[in-house]
Formats: structure tokens, C-alpha cells, sequence
RNA sequence: GCGCCCAUAGCUCAAUUGGAUAGAGCGUUGGUCUACGGAACCAAAGGUUGCAGGUUCAACUCCUGCUGGGCGCGCCA
């Protein structure tokens, strides 16, 4: 793939394929918000804070940074803005901008840029998006998968949000390293041990190894009496006692086997899994450095340290000499800092552990420098229908197996009362990518930070933003394809020029609904640098929707096979790029989409 | 006690970080079916953004104080 050197070239005029020097997969389109923010910030020398408008009937774009300075300044914002308006020379992106309001400049891009840049991004493997200029390194750590117990529904929120993020970085073109931080250490190691050593049922084991880990965990931890026996078991593991490190270690590999059975179903994958033993050697280091260099003292017997802004210490050596989760984490950071240098770490967890992070950025930035850009992502919870968080029945929590089984088999049951002709093999693929994909698009189309109601009939409804709603958005753009009896329908181009639309013609845009198409199209590249700068996945899902919404429109207004070219061509091509956007974007999500359903 | 988060249409949620007339879906009401998948589309109704002040050209957004929820906080992770 071909990295943006510097300068991009805009071909403004239309109407003559040559006028395109497009080579392969080169990737070379500025996004329309670049083009018109470096413009008006050239002429106003600060942010221009350019944004789609709030309003169509103001136009497209609006630059809302006039106002700002005319404050800075003194002086009168509108007077300004027609000053910046008249330095403007944009003649060919859009027509002459207008200032309105307050001191708005307000654009709206002409059609003849907007087919020209459509036209660009449907010769682009890459749907326009550049690839970055100035790769980062980030790295992406997904918090609280336990070894001996079973995934639950409070795992999946940072694993689906890790993986997006995850996504839409490294489709930018920045290098990403995704390290799953599981709980393989600890004190539920005792009770375990003893429990495995005096109760262990080989069969249970064999049948479902975590859900048995867990019952001896569950009947080890009930009775008193055995705390000092457990603990015991635990000292000779820390100490390195051969027969119980062999224990241990064939509890990671149980465990290991289940997560990657969750994890290939959610299709997600991880450059690491480096649990907390792995920082475990480190910790006695990191405690006496931070001591060496005054940043953590003692109180009360325990390795504190006292953060700004916070009563309660972090503390990472217990009174008795044990390490701490906070230990952990800096050890870890350490390591990432040394091992992979990166630009940014984030930290997908829930917003319960807010304070705990802010207090380890605390002391890292005390300790390292320069520090990279640390962020905790976290998100909320998920309730059930009364309002409180999500359990089954029982009570407990509720098992991630269960939650994707569940998910899977009633998208089938919808599959197999719609569609009863397809095969079986067929049906159920399906309902694997409608039933995960629903769950995922049901988390991520929430707004990240707050709590949202689990509900199976929302989330597999068929309208509405949903999954559903989406693959069923693709299916219909696809089967254009298949109806203009064309061979291969899946990738751009493949079908030969009747598929695609001949790509000899530019793509045009007459009716308002091609427009608005074409111009919804342009705004991908846009989303995905929203999504990163706040780490927001449900500004990608709202896309989507807005895009399956346009298409609609024009899918009403605007027959495609029965025109005559080049309008079909166009439109073939148009419906092209619109499918490969939608499939780019759920994938960025980590959904599947399907050919028919 | 200190701290964090939340409160938006009947319900479930948005709102690009201070921008113009607060948007969707469900539900309700009414439309569209011989063009490409009706598992669809279009339209209407529905709001004092919890309350009271404040900051300014502009506030769902920021500040202060309330009310009502959730969560966290020295030896779990």
C-alpha cells in the first residue's frame, strides 16, 4: 500500500478520464474537510473547527473558528468571516462559502468535486482514506479475563471496543500491538490448587474444564476452615515449588483454550497475551525504584503513593510484602514503554476503575519522561431490562458462551422462518453473522461512557441501527449485482466492467439523491479520524446508518440496471463503492457482512 | 466523609467536545407494493434537555447549588 508523501494533488476539473492519475491501489485523496480547513486556516491562522452542518440548508460544511478569534481580537465576527471569506480561493471544491449567523462560514462542495472525488475513491482499494502520514504506535490493553473462570458479559465490552479501535488504527495505517492482560496470578491460585489436588473430577474436567476450576474454586473458597491450608498452597506456588507450577500452568492451558474458543467466534485476535505473571518477577524492581527515586514512600507499612487529587494512596507493596494490581500495572507499562515504544497506550476497562487509573498515569508520569499518550477508555455498563446490571436469573453473571449461543440461535430462528429454502450450512453462517454481529453492533452503537439496556429484540431488529439493519443494507446493494447478471459480485471490479460499471466513465451525479449519496461517501475518511481522535466507535455505526440511509433514498429514486449509459455505469459504480464502504466499516466494527440472508 | 459518572420525546438511545431550528429507532397515526430483496420505504404527531441560578454573541454541553439514581475510595482485581 502506498503511504501518502506529503502534498496530495486535487484534480479539480471533471469530465475526462485522463484527467486522473490513479495507479493501482495508490491511496492520494485529501478528505474534504483537510481541503477546506487547511484553506480557511491558512486565512485565519487558527483552528478553523470545520463540521458537517448542523442544518443541510446551510450547506455542507460549516467553519465555526471565525468566532473564536473575532473574540481573541475584538472584533466583529462577521466582518472577519467575510475577510476570510474573500482570501478564500475554493472555486473549484465548492461554491463561493457564505457567512451567516454569529459569524458562520458555511460551504457547500460542488457536484462536479464531489463526482470527481467519488469517482477517485471508487478506483481506491482504500474508499479514499489516506493512509497516515506520521504512523503512531499504540498500544491497545484489554483488561480482566480471569484463568480458571469463565468470560462473562462484563468482558465483552472492552474486548469488542479494543478490537474496533484496534481496527480502524491500523486501517489508518498506524502500527498497533493488542496485548490481552489476563488475571493468570493471584490468590484464587491457593484455593485452586487445594481444590484440584482434594476434589478434582477428571471427567468434569475433560467435559468442561473451566466450569469445573470453577466449582473447586467455589467449594474451596466457602469453607474457612481451609484459608490456611490454601494459602499454603499459594506460598509453595510463589516459591516456585515444581508440582504446583505444573498445576497452575495447566490451568492457563485450560483456560487459554476456552478464551481463544470466545475469541475466534468474536474474530478477535491479539499480537500478546501477557498476563500478570509474566510482570510478576518485575514487581520487587519497580517497588524499589519508585522508592529510590522518591516518588512512593511508606505509611502504615504498606509502599504508597500519594497522587495529587486523590486522599487514598496507590499502594503497591502491602504491609505483608505482596504486590498490588496498581504494581502490576506500572511494571507493565514499563515493559511496553522498553519493548515497543509507543506513542499512545489505551486501556479499555469500565469506568469503575477511573480513579485506579488515574492514579497509575499519575505516578507514570512521575516516573517516566516523556510519557506516551495514556488513555483509559472506559466505557459503562450493561443493564437488563429492570435497570440493573445485567445477571441471569440466579443471579450470576451471565456467560459469554451463553450470551453468543443465544445470539446465534435466535438470528437462526429468524433465518429459518424468512428464508427456509437456503441450505442449512447456509442458514446458519447466516445467523453466525447476524446473531455476533448484532451483539457487537449493539454495544458499539452506544455512546461509550453510558449504561445502556441489554435487549435481544432491539438489537436483531430490522430496522433501525442495528446489525440487521446493516448486513440486510449490504444484501440489497449486492443483489443489484446479481440481478444485473454479472459474475462475481464480492470485490470491486472483479465482475468486469458491465459489474462494476464501466470504469472508463466518470461517475455522475444528477439526481439529489446521487449527491447526497456521493457526498455522505466522502465523509468515511472523516468518521474513522472521529472515531480515533475520541475513541468513539458509535460515531462509525451512525455513519453507517446515515450511509444506508442515503443509499435508500437513492435506491428509491434512481433505477440502476434499467438505465441507459452511462448513467448505469455510473450508478453501477456508485452502488459499488457504497457496498465496499458499508463491508470496510463493519469490518472495522469486527462484523461479518453476508452475501444474501 | 471525599471523589467519579449519569438524568434528553411514552420507551431505548444520539447529538463531532460551546454553535444555527436537540436527532434516530420502537410504539402511535397515516401513506407507498408490477424498477433493481416488503426482513423495505415515506410522512405526521411527540421536548421548558431533572430543578434553580450563573458565565457569553451562543449552553444538552462549562461553573455553583439542589433533587433523584449508579459507582468508587490504604493493604481484592
Amino acid at each position: 500500500m502506498a503511504r501518502v508523501s506529503g502534498k496530495t494533488r486535487l484534480s479539480p476539473t471533471v469530465g475526462h478520464s485522463t484527467s486522473y492519475c490513479y495507479s493501482g491501489s495508490m491511496s492520494a485523496m485529501q478528505s474534504v474537510t483537510e481541503i477546506l480547513s487547511a484553506a480557511v486556516e491558512r486565512a485565519l491562522g487558527a483552528p478553523a473547527l470545520l463540521r458537517p452542518c448542523a442544518n443541510p440548508q446551510f450547506g455542507d460544511y460549516q467553519a465555526n473558528g471565525v468566532m473564536a478569534v473575532a473574540k481573541q481580537t475584538k472584533q466583529n465576527p462577521r466582518t472577519l468571516a467575510e475577510k476570510i471569506v474573500s482570501q478564500l480561493s475554493l472555486d473549484n471544491v465548492c461554491e463561493p462559502p457564505t457567512v451567516a449567523g454569529a459569524g458562520f462560514i458555511n460551504f457547500t462542495l460542488r457536484g462536479e468535486f464531489v463526482g470527481a472525488q467519488v469517482t477517485a475513491a471508487a478506483r481506491d482499494d482504500r474508499h479514499g482514506v489516506p493512509v497516515a502520514m506520521k504512523p503512531k504506535t499504540v498500544v491497545v490493553d484489554y483488561c480482566g479475563v480471569n484463568v480458571a473462570k469463565p468470560m462473562h458479559i462484563g468482558h465483552i465490552r472492552s474486548t469488542i471496543i479494543g478490537d474496533c479501535l484496534a481496527r480502524v488504527l491500523r486501517f489508518q495505517g498506524h502500527r498497533v500491538i493488542t496485548d490481552n492482560h489476563i488475571g493468570d496470578w493471584g490468590t484464587q491460585f491457593g484455593m485452586l490448587l487445594l481444590g484440584w489436588k482434594r476434589n478434582r473430577n477428571d471427567d468434569a474436567i475433560h467435559a468442561d474444564p473451566i466450569a469445573e476450576l470453577l466449582r473447586l474454586y467455589k467449594l474451596i473458597n466457602e469453607r474457612e476452615e481451609l484459608r490456611a491450608e490454601a494459602k499454603a498452597e499459594l506460598v509453595k506456588l510463589q516459591q516456585g515449588d515444581p508440582e504446583n507450577l505444573a498445576i497452575w500452568r495447566k490451568f492457563i492451558e485450560l483456560s487459554e483454550s476456552e478464551f481463544t474458543k470466545i475469541y475466534d467466534r468474536l474474530g478477535v485476535r491479539f499480537d500478546h497475551t501477557l498476563g500478570e505473571s509474566f510482570y510478576n518477577p518485575m514487581l520487587p524492581g519497580v517497588v524499589a525504584e519508585l522508592r529510590q527515586r522518591g516518588i512512593a514512600t511508606e505509611s502504615d507499612g504498606a509502599i504508597c503513593v500519594f497522587v495529587a487529587g486523590s486522599k487514598a494512596p496507590l499502594i503497591i507493596q502491602k504491609a505483608d510484602g505482596a504486590f498490588l494490581y496498581g504494581t502490576t500495572d506500572l511494571a507493565t507499562l514499563k515493559y511496553r514503554l522498553d519493548q515497543w515504544h509507543p506513542d499512545e497506550v489505551i486501556y479499555v476497562t469500565d469506568g469503575r476503575q477511573q480513579l485506579h487509573f488515574q492514579q497509575v498515569f499519575a505516578v507514570a508520569r512521575q516516573w517516566f519522561q516523556p510519557i506516551p499518550d495514556l488513555r483509559h477508555v472506559w466505557f459503562g455498563t450493561i443493564l437488563g431490562e429492570d435497570g440493573k446490571p445485567l445477571k441471569t436469573r440466579s443471579g450470576d453473571l451471565i456467560k459469554l458462551e451463553d450470551l453468543l449461543n443465544e445470539a446465534e440461535e435466535r438470528a437462526l430462528a429468524v433465518v429459518n422462518a424468512k428464508n427456509p429454502e437456503l441450505p442449512e450450512e447456509t442458514r446458519k453462517q447466516i445467523a453466525r453473522a447476524v446473531g455476533i454481529g448484532a451483539v457487537k453492533y449493539a454495544d458499539l452503537s452506544q455512546s461509550r461512557t453510558t449504561d445502556y439496556i441489554f435487549s435481544w429484540d432491539k438489537m436483531l431488529a430490522m430496522n433501525g441501527n442495528t446489525a440487521p439493519y446493516m448486513q440486510y443494507a449490504y444484501v440489497r446493494v449486492q443483489s443489484i449485482f446479481r440481478k444485473a447478471d454479472v459474475g462475481r459480485v464480492t470485490s470491486r471490479g472483479d465482475g468486469g466492467p458491465a459489474a462494476s460499471g464501466d470504469a472508463a466513465y466518470n461517475i455522475i451525479l444528477a439526481h439529489p439523491s446521487e449527491l447526497d449519496l456521493a457526498k455522505q461517501i466522502l465523509r468515511f475518511t472523516e468518521t474513522l479520524q472521529a472515531v480515533a481522535d475520541d475513541d468513539k466507535p458509535n460515531w462509525l455505526t451512525a455513519y453507517l446508518y446515515d450511509l444506508a440511509g442515503k443509499f435508500s433514498a437513492f435506491y428509491d429514486n434512481c433505477p440502476v440496471i434499467q438505465s441507459a449509459e452511462p448513467t448505469r455505469s455510473s450508478r453501477l459504480q456508485l452502488c459499488r463503492l457504497t457496498a465496499d464502504i458499508m463491508k470496510r466499516g463493519l469490518n472495522l466494527l469486527g462484523i461479518d457482512v453476508i452475501e444474501q440472508m
